[in-house]
DNA sequence: TCGACGGTTCGATTCAGCTCGAACCGTTAG
DNA sequence: CTAACGGTTCGAGCTGAATCGAACCGTCGA
């Protein structure tokens, strides 16, 4: 009894244009319609229904039916760290003369991953984080200090009700452009909702890219000093 | 531009049952030859050196031409962490009914993670380490104290050698059957080359599999207390 | 009740890519 | 030098899977 069959039926179900394509538009955070799918893989329904049949059969994605739409979404956050991990493999082995995109560098600094940011601005906050010690480490598990659960009430988060949930307060997410960590788990995401509501980030519609707006810019450097 | 294109180049790479077997072998560690992995992935030498060609080609894997060998190896500390995280995945994602098999405690126990030791032990092992402070987070880095330099060095590993390799000196990689960290890195490497070198563990022929032998069961047991 | 719409199922077609036999190249051993 | 051996290349056959048109099912709105 080998690994091998278990690796491939991920591995497979991942490693089609088209599914790709599918799990990309997902890692938005977003959970999509089949059509919305279907389109953004630029293949007609049926097949779109097809490829999604799979993905689910493997487990990376979910579905969630409201009325006549079913909602498809990345299946938990292993698999959104798994596609994480492979995006970073891909840009260390692709071919460099087409490595550079037009949207490339405004990915590199701010963009979802999944639930929560990602960029080089995440991997900042979350390196401000741990050196004025809100975050850290005890024995091997991130969490929050006393001083940083004051900080996140003051900041408009309710961690007493994020720590109710079964899912993880705090985790480290490999930043695939950065090579180095972010916040992830239950508070990442819950941080990046505050900046939406807050008005200090926008989400960019059909893509993974988080702009920062003037006001979040000016706040972020307010709470962190300025940002790299 | 999407990133859905440099997905599918590495996770088509590795979506074939037969290319997911030679991968599968080559996390063992060690560098084999092309009709080697032709063998254990039960097809002929012509096929085998296609799959691996296109394995090399996705940057997976690295060669290594010695007079008529060629020696295949997984390309680096980056692919292999990928694919262990793919078998998590896949573990979790797994049909229960077929999850059990008979190795597979074993290989929960102690297995080869690459180059370095993973599984039950060495989460364990691991986290006492962390425990008594010979390994410590300093800010999100996970480094080697004093103590702990002087208790590596009196185990046998020279970490000023290991030092001036270019690699990082420890890591943390995610146990895919306990979903833990246990010790990566050079290292993690160094550590589990000890152990091999002292006669306390030895790794098993063709698998992943290491073994813990009386003495180690002992020695480990001295230098860390009673393990789990 | 009916039409519009989101989504799936079925069947036929097409094509990528896996497979192996045969031939070939380079290295090693005798 | 020659035979054996590791490995690759080439060509042809085959199969699994992706694709889309057409038909169908369920929900929503009028």
């Amino acid at each position: 009894m080998s690994i091998g069959p278990s690796i491939t039926r991920i591995a497979a179900a991942i490693g089609d244009p088209v599914r790709a394509e599918m799990l990309a538009a997902l890692m938005g955070g977003r959970a999509l319609t089949a059509t919305e799918l279907a389109s953004c893989a630029g293949i007609t329904k049926q097949t779109g229904s097809s490829h999604l049949r799979r993905l689910v059969d493997a487990g990376l994605v979910t579905v969630r039916s409201q009325g006549r739409h079913r909602y498809f979404g990345i299946a938990n956050e292993d698999v959104a760290h798994l596609l994480e991990q492979m995006i970073g493999v891909a840009a260390r082995t692709a071919n460099p003369r087409l490595h550079v995109g037009p949207k490339e560098p405004a990915l590199r600094r701010a963009r979802v991953c999944y639930d929560h940011l990602a960029g080089e601005i995440a991997v900042d906050i979350y390196e401000r984080l741990l050196r004025s010690e809100l975050l850290c480490f005890v024995g091997e598990n991130l969490t929050l200090s006393a001083d940083g659960v004051r900080w996140m009430r003051r900041f408009g988060i309710d961690v007493e009700r994020l720590r109710s949930q079964r899912r993880a307060l705090c985790r480290a997410c490999l930043d695939w452009s950065e090579r180095r960590n972010h916040l992830a788990g239950a508070l990442g995401a819950a941080f990046l909702e505050r900046l939406f509501e807050r008005g200090w980030a926008r989400r960019e519609r059909g893509s993974r890219l988080v702009t920062i707006r003037p006001a979040g810019e000016l706040g972020l450097k307010r709470a962190f000093g300025s940002l790299r």
